[in-house]
Order: C-alpha cells, then sequence, then structure tokens
DNA sequence: TGAAGTTTAA
C-alpha cells in the first residue's frame, strides 16, 4: 500500500491558497473585473510580467496594483458574492478553514486526519461534495479530509460522496486505498452500485489494467450489483474507449451466454473497431448485430462515417450518408457535426459551411455542439467575427451558449493573439452565470507562459482557485513546459514542485527540460532541487 | 463522461 507517498519539502506557494483564499479574493472580486493593469497593461511602465521574477507567489498582505485599480480603497473585496443567509456564511466560512488546512502539505492522509481534528469544521454532505470537488486533484488532501469526516459524530458518507472518493483515488491509482473503501461501502450494506463499478472499471482500464477491469465486473454481484446488460455495456465501452476493442470482443462473446446483449452492445463494439480503424471488423460486427435482428441504426452509420473522416475518406463518408437516406435511416445533427467538423479540420471551410445549409435542408434543428464545431471552424479559419456572430444567432433561436462555446471562442482568441477578447470572454462567462472549466483556462495559461505574462499568469489561476478548478496532469505539463521554454525556468521549477506535490508523477522530458533550462540559467540550488524531486517522483511511481 | 458529435494538448 502506498500511503506515504507525499514527502515534506518546502510547499512552493504557486497555488497555495491559504490566507490564500484571502489573498484570491484580492484578484478575484465577486463581479470579476479585468484588472486595471491587464486592460492597460504598459501604463505606468506596468507590464504583463510585473514583478516577482523569481518569487512567485500570491501577494498576501497587499497588491498595490490591485489596490490602485480600485481607487486604493482600503476596504477589502470581498472573496465571494454576499452569503445568501447566516447558515451559507457559516458554511464558507468552514470550507475556508478546511481548505486552509488541506492546502499546507501533508505527508499522508492520516496526517491530515490529525490536523483537522483540531478544527471545529462542521461536516455534511454539502461540505464533502466541495472539499472533494476542490481537491479532486489532490487524492492525499481528498482522502485525509474524507476520513476525517467520517469518523465524525452524526455524519455518515452519502453513496455520492464514496463514489467521488473512489473515483479519486483510481485517477491516481491508489487501487488498494480504492479497493478498501469499496469493502467499507459494502460492510456498511447497500452502498455500492453499478454507478460505483463503473468508476472501478473506468479508473482501472484508464490505467491499462483491462483484465482487473474485467475481475471488477465479474466480482461485482458479490457487492450486490447485477451483471446485467446495461453493466455489462459499461465494460465493454470502457474497454473500448480505454484502446482496448479487443478484450472488449472477448469479453462480450464470454458473456453473450449469460447476459443477452442489446443494440448498444453492438453499437458500442461497432463504434471501438471504427475508432481502432478495424472497418472490417466493424462491418462484421454489424452484419451479427442484424443475425441478432437489431437493425444498424443512425448511431451505427455514424460511427463507421466518423472512422472514414478520420481518415479524411470524404468520397465514403459521403456515400454512407446516401446509403443512410436511401435506407430510412437518414443522418441526424451529430452525423452532420461530425462531417463538417472533419472538413473544417482539413481545411476545407466552404465546404464545411455547407453543410450547415444541408442541415436545414434536411429539417434538422442544429443544437449547441453543432454551433460549437461550426464555430471552431470559422476560428480555425482566422473569420473570429464570423465565430462571434454564430453566438449571436444561437441565442436568438433559443439554443443558449454552453462552456464548450465560450472555450471554443477563448482559445480562437488566444491563437490569433487577442488576449484581451479572450478574457473578455470570461467576463461574458461569468454574466451568463456559465460555469468555466479546466479547458476555459488552457489556451489562456498557455499564452501567458509564450508571453512570460506572470502577473496574468497569477491572476488567472487565483480565478481558477475560485472556480475549484486544479490545474490537472497535463495544465501542470504545460505550465512547466511553456515557462521552461519562455526564459522563465524558476516559475517553471515552482509549478514542477507542486505538480509533485499533488501526486502527478511528471514525464522524463519534462524533468529534462527543467534540469537543462536551470542548468543554463546557473540556478543551481533550484537545479538540485529538481534532481531530489525526479528522484521522490520516481519513488512514487514504483 | 461514457452506444455516435463540439472546446485544451505534446
Amino acid at each position: 500500500m502506498q500511503r506515504c507517498c507525499r514527502v515534506i519539502v518546502s510547499q512552493p506557494a504557486v497555488l497555495r491558497p491559504h490566507k490564500g483564499n484571502h489573498a484570491a479574493s484580492r484578484f478575484c472580486t465577486a463581479g470579476f473585473e479585468l484588472p486595471e493593469w491587464f486592460r492597460n497593461p504598459k501604463k505606468d511602465g506596468d507590464s504583463f510580467d510585473g514583478d516577482d521574477h523569481d518569487k512567485f507567489v500570491l501577494p498576501i498582505k497587499s497588491d498595490p496594483v490591485e489596490e490602485r485599480s480600485h481607487g486604493g480603497s482600503s476596504k477589502p473585496l470581498s472573496l465571494r458574492p454576499e452569503a445568501a443567509s447566516h447558515e451559507d456564511a457559516e458554511f464558507e466560512a468552514d470550507f475556508d478553514e478546511a481548505s486552509r488546512i488541506l492546502t499546507s502539505c501533508f505527508a499522508s492522509p492520516e496526517a491530515i486526519v490529525i490536523a483537522m481534528d483540531c478544527c471545529p469544521v462542521r461536516v455534511s454532505d454539502r461540505m464533502v461534495d466541495k472539499i472533494l470537488r476542490r481537491f479532486g486533484s489532490d487524492w492525499v488532501a481528498a482522502f485525509g479530509f474524507f476520513m476525517w469526516a467520517g469518523a465524525q459524530e452524526g455524519y455518515c458518507h452519502s453513496a455520492d460522496s464514496y463514489n467521488s472518493m473512489v473515483d479519486i483515488l483510481g485517477k491516481f491509482k491508489q487501487f488498494d486505498l480504492m479497493w478498501g473503501l469499496i469493502t467499507q461501502m459494502d460492510e456498511i450494506g447497500g452502498l455500492v452500485s453499478l454507478a460505483t463499478m463503473t468508476k472501478v472499471m473506468r479508473r482501472l482500464a484508464g490505467a491499462s489494467r483491462w483484465s482487473d477491469a474485467i475481475d471488477a465486473f465479474n466480482k461485482m454481484d458479490r457487492f450486490g450489483v447485477v451483471k446485467d446488460t446495461t453493466a455489462m455495456n459499461v465494460l465493454l465501452d470502457t474497454l473500448c474507449k480505454e484502446r482496448s476493442v479487443k478484450r472488449a470482443r472477448g469479453a462480450f462473446q464470454e458473456l453473450r451466454g449469460s447476459v443477452p446483449p442489446d443494440e448498444s452492445s453492438f453499437n458500442t463494439l461497432v463504434h471501438g473497431w471504427c475508432k481502432a480503424r478495424m472497418m472490417n471488423e466493424a462491418r462484421d460486427t454489424m452484419k451479427e448485430m442484424e443475425e441478432h435482428g437489431f437493425k444498424p441504426s443512425v448511431i451505427t452509420y455514424t460511427s463507421l462515417i466518423e472512422a472514414y473522416c478520420m481518415e479524411k475518406d470524404f468520397q465514403t463518408a459521403y456515400a454512407i450518408l446516401n446509403e443512410m437516406r436511401s435506407k430510412g435511416c437518414p443522418p441526424n445533427v451529430i452525423t452532420y457535426t461530425i462531417v463538417m467538423h472533419a472538413l473544417g479540420k482539413d481545411g476545407r471551410t466552404q465546404e464545411a459551411l455547407d453543410i450547415f445549409d444541408k442541415v436545414r435542408r434536411d429539417g434538422c434543428a442544429p443544437d449547441a455542439s453543432f454551433y460549437n464545431s461550426l464555430i471552431y471552424i470559422l476560428g480555425r479559419a482566422g473569420r473570429l467575427e464570423d465565430a462571434n456572430s454564430v453566438v449571436d444567432k444561437m441565442s436568438s433561436t433559443g439554443v443558449p451558449p454552453t462552456v464548450a462555446t465560450f472555450n471554443t471562442l477563448i482559445s480562437a482568441a488566444c491563437d490569433h493573439s487577442q488576449a484581451e477578447n479572450a478574457l473578455k470572454m470570461l467576463v461574458r462567462m461569468e454574466e451568463q452565470s456559465c460555469k468555466p472549466d479546466i479547458k476555459t483556462y488552457t489556451p489562456l495559461l498557455k499564452l501567458c507562459c509564450k508571453r512570460q505574462w506572470i502577473k496574468v499568469l497569477r491572476f488567472l489561476i487565483c480565478h481558477m482557485f475560485r472556480k475549484d478548478i486544479t490545474p490537472d496532469f497535463s495544465t501542470y505539463t504545460l505550465l512547466v513546459t511553456w515557462l521552461c521554454r519562455n526564459g522563465k525556468p524558476a516559475q517553471s521549477c515552482l509549478f514542477l514542485e507542486e505538480m509533485v506535490l499533488k501526486g502527478f508523477t511528471p514525464k522524463k522530458e519534462t524533468f529534462d527540460l527543467v534540469v537543462e533550462k536551470l542548468d543554463k540559467a546557473n540556478l543551481h540550488s533550484a537545479k538540485k532541487k529538481v534532481q531530489l524531486l525526479t528522484l521522490r517522483a520516481a519513488a512514487v511511481k514504483v
């Protein structure tokens, strides 16, 4: 078992929110306005880069730039909108306190339990849910809190909380701990459900432990979860999505005697073959499907079309579209989205836009994903104005923009160096109560690294934290590598440290790059630190 | 997150 995987090293304050939350408040006001220094980066000699070349920490006491932009008012900015009620205020205060403790560095979940014992935080389902969401990328913190909460008098974890925790442990490959939790859920009685086992199977397969995923399916009736068609389909889908369609077929052949397949079982397999570009097998499965009395549906054909689109074989894709129409199984928005998107990606912009007319001719209503794809294509083609006007069209046709809409626009703006427009989009999201996700920030973070806008970067990370979004593995990798490549090895190093502390294992190339750049910059002590981290990360991996 | 589609990214 791998409990004490974290080591105590000095905490890089890259994401340190304690005191932290309050530091965040200076950046992230309730209404979220762009700071003055962002709008006028060069004013008063202030640049995006700003200060803090090596000390890349959140401002704790005061930030003159921020104060200036708010008229130097001494009133501290509030962290969040006024709490709706007294209970809400108490909840938020407790949440901040728990969050503060969890953000300190602990060697093990047990150490967190001890630390938490000294604090008077009130536990509730809501609290556990929010903590697990915020610390979903820090399994030691999440699990420590979870254990502590479970031991509080008068409180029992809900099945949902258990499931979230199972998922987090699985995400970090803490499979022993994960199974321990499942046993606990089973002992309490009736808490293990298909939802739980779905997470288990997906995380195991995601870690390339396909046979363990199949074993998990096989033994799930021991926990009172029925091995029915729905459950089998989850297993098949998991194996297909996690790069093992052959194992999916194997499992299917073994199970079909005891579990009756349905239309989705076959569609799942067809899709699996298509994703693996094994078209003969896909066609064979379609035949088999018909022998079982299931006619191939829009879903089946759409999978085929997608595979041909990925191959850029648009001729065949068009031929299948016609075949579908003639067979009385007309394509739908999803089918068209796939074709349009692939055309756009291939640079065939006009042909892609023609699909829009086809959709209307076929009388099928565009949905948000379809529009999002259209926006993506326009953005890629540099037609940002047009892309923005699609959003207006969406709203006018009763299809509200989604996170992906904004993310696509932000990404397009960043790609065309329109940083301010991208940032304004964040404001628009806030205005429209559209919750950002990690994909919202990635292009912005990358742009900041490229431009060496350390201050904006810090601002964004703060903003993310307030939204309960923490960098994932690829975001950390992006931050580390792009900062390194752009002459900010010291800051890059801090993110690398943070990344390891959160339980992520950076790739060897990432370490090598940082060491190389630190060396070139004569930052020897930082280099030594990174070399130590490399060893520790390797130890964690075992 | 999951029987098909959109946004990040090396």
